[in-house]
DNA sequence: ATTAGTTTTGCATACGAATGCAAAGAAAAA
DNA sequence: TTTTTCTTTGCATTCGTATGCAAAACTAAT
């Protein structure tokens, strides 16, 4: 029958000292005689005392507290990314509050978000409105977008080079002989959907190529079924699909067995991006480009943590090399290099 | 150049009322007149001023935090899962305080946690020791423990019915005319996996079969390879595989299809449990048993909720029926029912 | 033994919001 | 108009910990 809560008076009653030799004992590099250390810690351990650290974060101003946005798991690149940030961040002494956002209420919940005090932001595949993201620079709490960013935001942002990753693809693509190459997009409004699309036209041109097609895949499993269908229903067919991310590629590739009898990649080859653990599944073996997720989250951690020391908050915007993995879903150039 | 942070008594003064009245307004069914309430919200959104949550939470004794523990996020039943929950525990008002952890250091985040007064801890994937789970239990913080039980535990617990799940596909496997049925497991020392196991082996015995082997996957890619070429490795194999989880069991056939050469479900059936979303995929078609996902989060959630609101912790285990889904990993049954 | 120097300690206050209580004000009843 | 009842309001205190400051205790030096 403990007291609901014991507090630090009620340790220090117990060793005969006062509170602040108490709050001393706890806080690392406090003046305290190792005597008074002792008892205080003796007593604290029979009276089960745990510093409450929402008092502590009040006083000293810093919570501890970092929050993590992410709008949908689906994508199983993301959880990945999620137990990789969260132990670095966890690592270092903070705590993460997490949110799974919706595409309307984001800005709701950041503002809750603020009422906890966190001392900083990551956002994963959800954006800030700029106008948020202003009133969190004001505030001078850092906000760090992860696989994303936005122009007119003072908020720093961590991606791979998606404009380079497009271009390997394309190059990829019109090597091993394509002549019909089309484009499954994921969210339009994404950025990093803009920059893969954009870098694979620019490696198409660069080769003196032009996409034979283009329909939108919406980053779910219903969009991309209906994107194949509506690039593969016509008579004529295209012969490389570029897909912005390995979740639908699946799924595409799923299709073109299915529903038109693909073999892949002799009828049809199929490149993805983000190379999450299931591309190297026999049934699929993607070829896909690979996003340096480690370094991502290093960096993420390191702007964050960085800007949070330094109470000052300067735009940083990080870009990160990417990688061509070759597996078997697309036909491989035939010219050496 | 906003002061770092504005308090109530700061909208205080720029409404010219008392600092009881600012926060009366903020406090839901709280005495406060319109007019009142106007001036003070108007000079809040002047101000942009957010109330302090930590410091609600102190006077109030409710941070509405809920502690969610994930030990890994490779098997993607949880990301669903995870998902799921807190889009349903936000709904609610709380918000979720997450951690990963590790096998060994779970105790200690647990303390870590309580440090930030949660309302309710959740634990997925992960184990409270015992001891701890008193500890809690002492503190009147009630936990739920996701998917698996402790029995000398004082916690909560949801699971779904793995005995029954694990005889299910025994009798299935059983009646397909298997001979030379194996089970691979997961970690040994999990009850989720214990059950599975055991149901299977009673469902067996009840069809007056014994199994034919069986090997450790522990839950993690290289192990499950490591199964499967245990049990195949020999001049006779097995001809059906339970593999006790959906993640493992994609590695399984990945592995009897390209090591073996074997043909599915022709030369080895091979059924899991969880249906994963990537259960359906083309490759795999895997038949598996499916648990109430909706459910246990919903069953999860209210446990929880409850006896957060009624300040009352008694021990409660939920048990949910699962469900065959037939695809086409496994050989039908040949006779009718 | 006295003084100067150093470390340890406790007191008191602060952080920001919520709330019991009593005073003030408004509305209703007399 | 006076009394009664109900609603609003502000004061003061509280939550649990950290910390500046001055007193106290101890150590070292003379």
């Amino acid at each position: 029958m403990n007291k609901a809560t014991v507090t630090s008076e009620d340790v220090a009653r117990a060793a005969k000292v006062s509170q602040s030799a108490v709050s001393r004992t706890f806080t690392p590099g406090a003046s305290v005689s190792l005597e008074t250390r002792q008892k205080v810690l003796k007593a604290a351990s029979e009276l089960g005392y745990r510093p409450n650290a929402l008092a502590r974060a009040m006083i000293s101003g810093r919570s501890g507290l970092i929050a993590l946005l992410v709008a949908y798991l689906d994508n199983h690149w993301y959880p990945v990314v999620l137990e990789k940030l969260s132990r670095r961040l966890q690592n270092e002494g903070y705590q993460i509050l997490m949110f799974l956002t919706d595409p309307g209420n984001q800005d709701q919940v950041v503002r809750q978000i603020l009422q906890y005090q966190v001392e900083g932001i990551v956002m994963a595949s959800a954006t800030l409105s700029s106008k948020l993201a202003r009133e969190c620079s004001k505030t001078g709490i850092p906000v760090v977008l992860f696989n994303r960013y936005v122009q007119s935001s003072p908020a720093s942002s961590v991606t791979s080079d998606n404009i380079e990753g497009g271009r390997i693809l394309a190059k990829f693509l019109v090597d091993g002989g394509h002549e019909r190459i089309a484009f499954i997009s994921g969210q339009e409004n994404s950025s990093t959907n803009r920059d893969r699309e954009a870098g694979f036209y620019k490696g198409l041109a660069e080769c003196g190529v032009t996409a034979w097609g283009r329909a939108v895949g919406d980053n779910c499993v219903e969009g991309a079924e209906r994107a194949t269908h509506e690039l593969f229903s016509g008579d004529e067919r295209p012969d490389a699909l570029f897909v912005a991310n390995d979740h639908m590629a699946f799924t595409v590739m799923d299709v073109l067995k299915s529903a038109y009898s693909c073999r892949i990649p002799k009828d049809v080859s199929v490149v993805g991006y983000d190379d999450v653990p299931e591309a190297t599944w026999q049934g699929y073996q993607l070829t896909t480009i690979s996003q340096p997720t480690d370094a991502m989250v290093e960096s993420t951690a390191s702007i964050l943590l960085e800007q949070i020391e330094q109470k000052e908050v300067k735009r940083r915007a990080a870009v990160l090399p990417v990688e061509l993995v070759i597996r078997k879903s697309a036909r491989l150039p035939k010219k050496k290099n």
